[in-house]
DNA sequence: TGGCACCGAGGAATCGGTTCACGCAACGGC
DNA sequence: GCCGTTGCGTGAACCGATTCCTCGGTGCCA
């Protein structure tokens, strides 16, 4: 049906090893040779037989994606920046998703769908927690992580202990010392992100002499309901605090919601910060600190094909910096203590 | 190095074509030999090797998606569909973008990368005008395309003439007439989607005796910022409408922060009405018209299995049902002509 | 002029499955 | 009792590259 190199090494009358060498570019070509093996294989309309190729040589030349979500902001991000990456290494990118909690024991494991499949790996912050993960490390072939780090395999994250100092920072700096903080779940195994931003807060607050108030910690779960149930419970205390903390931007939506709701003003009566950059913090006005997903995608696919040129280079794990962008959701703590206004709307 | 069939066969005391019927299920192998095949190979940990599989079969096991953007809320969700489907099918899901205009022309052209490569396609929305989609339909291979049709190739969208009408009919019903839109793009041939969802409005208006204005066009990109110029445009106007139809819901999104911007509150001063069912659209209080987005990528990668499994099938395409969902953006016509309030806030 | 390194190229084994064309035995019908 | 099925299995020919090893020819140096 198709044509094979022998059609091409027939064509130009030289035995396959030659055009194999000569369209890989390889040595031990002359020049001339090359330059006709090529042309006839663009007359032939000659297109190499992966299945063939992966089979002689024993690599895939593809890469597996391990994400527990693919429509989420975060994850599909970072993957974009991961598919123009590999897009342009000529590398085929296997997305799987690993599922969350929830469904991953309807889902078949991944782990073993991946074996002599792919030449390499990269997971995007799946949890620590999850049994899978261990199974997709011991597949042992080159890794590369985003978002979460464990131990002996490279990955890419953001100083994460940072990115909170510098939200917390920014509050402080602004004069608030009532500050509560909306976390995850207490008790769920943290992300490593969760526990690094929440240590970050804590530093933070400890350098500037602000007691700990744990009636101020409220929890979201990560998501933008969550955050506003947080929310309307911090406001509800017989003190409520006059900055919040959210340690992802969808809960910090999720705050400015219950703000509203409220009839609070974010930034005027209660000053509101997050933590990701996601896309629609601009459009909310949200004050947060930006990482940049495109490139933690980015860097973590060129940190593994450098992993998998360079044989057993030593895996580095990188950390990339974040940047704090005031909006307007953050402002100079209220002179007077807020009270929810009752005007009729 | 890894386990071979041939090490399963000999550990049996059967042949490689049996153990590669037993392990695949097919017929012609006893029961008691299955199981003992089956029993060894796990015991050997044997995984078969997909190139070699490949190679001889002539399938790939695999489909490519082709996308022009990753990140997008709508590809991002349609990919998360499809990707269920393929995993439980077990089939390799291979990620693709085409990428946008602005740099396709940096990017490798996608087509050839994927001949002999995957046994079907699934392309996502790329512009009809876009010339890659030629050269992929040129593959001629088993296909499904969401969100976009072309001839001969069966596809899997909404009836977004029935969408629009949905939506303008609601505007229409709250006692709307000055009634105003913000489509894509004056300029460029326009997406099917697009053109659909203006004729749908036409048809709604014209049912309605309301005549077309065409000071009430306004063009917005299919992005949140130019959505947003495109409503302040429309309120600068002599006789700015008292609601709007936006194309998308991320139009729509620009247009309420337009609203806001002039002090207008969106369902009492002007009505927006969108279509998309974006995530955000409930946070943001946005009347929309709902697609199932998951669905959509559910449904064309099980028609696109469908397809390869029964050959040549006659390829059916397949329109899914939207939905109205009305927020708070939008309410009856005001009693007066609204005038921006410039209240200090 | 002999020896050596190097370049360009070919022959053929190899990668690890799939599948076609048969072989063999048991069984049932006439 | 013979023949046609039917059910299980085997042997071996592929599938289409890659790559190791070999080999002739050339240029350079001693």
């Amino acid at each position: 049906m198709g044509i094979t190199i022998r059609d091409v090494a027939e064509a130009s009358g030289v035995s396959t090893a030659t055009v194999s060498r000569a369209l890989r570019g390889l040595p031990n070509v002359d020049e001339r040779t090359r330059a006709r093996v090529e042309r006839i294989a663009t007359e032939l309309d000659y297109v190499i037989s992966p299945s063939a190729s992966r089979l002689a040589s024993g690599r895939t030349g593809s890469i597996a994606v391990v994400t527990p979500y693919i429509a989420r902001w975060f994850f599909s991000t970072v993957l974009s920046g991961v598919e123009r990456v590999l897009h342009t290494a000529d590398m085929d990118l296997l997305l799987t998703c690993i599922g969350d909690h929830s469904n991953s024991r309807q889902r078949s494991p991944v782990a073993p769908r991946l074996r002599r499949r792919v030449d390499g790996m990269l997971i995007i912050a799946v949890p620590p927690a999850d049994p899978q993960l261990q199974d997709l490390i011991a597949l042992d072939m080159p890794t590369s992580m985003i978002g979460l780090t464990a131990a002996g395999v490279p990955s890419v994250t953001i100083d994460d202990v940072a990115a909170a100092r510098l939200a917390t920072q920014h509050l402080i700096n602004l004069g608030h010392t009532r500050i509560g903080t909306i976390s995850g779940s207490p008790v769920q195994t943290p992300f490593t992100a969760e526990f690094d931003r929440e240590a970050g807060f804590a530093q933070a607050m400890s350098e500037a002499n602000i007691p700990a108030d744990p009636m101020l910690e409220a929890y979201g779960n990560f998501s933008i309901e969550g955050g506003e149930a947080a929310m309307t419970a911090l406001l509800t205390q017989a003190q409520p605090p006059t900055a919040v903390f959210a340690l992802s931007d969808e809960m910090a939506f999720g705050a400015l919601r219950a703000l509203r709701a409220h009839d609070l003003r974010p930034g005027k009566d209660v000053s509101v910060v997050g933590v990701d950059g996601h896309d629609m913090a601009e459009y909310l006005g949200l004050t947060t600190v930006v990482q940049p997903v495109v490139e933690l995608g980015r860097i973590a696919a060129e940190s593994l094909l450098a992993q998998m040129r360079e044989g057993a280079a030593q895996p580095e794990s990188t950390q990339v910096a974040t940047q704090l962008v005031v909006r307007e959701s953050t402002g100079p703590v209220a002179r007077h203590r807020s009270v929810p206004s009752k005007d009729a709307r």
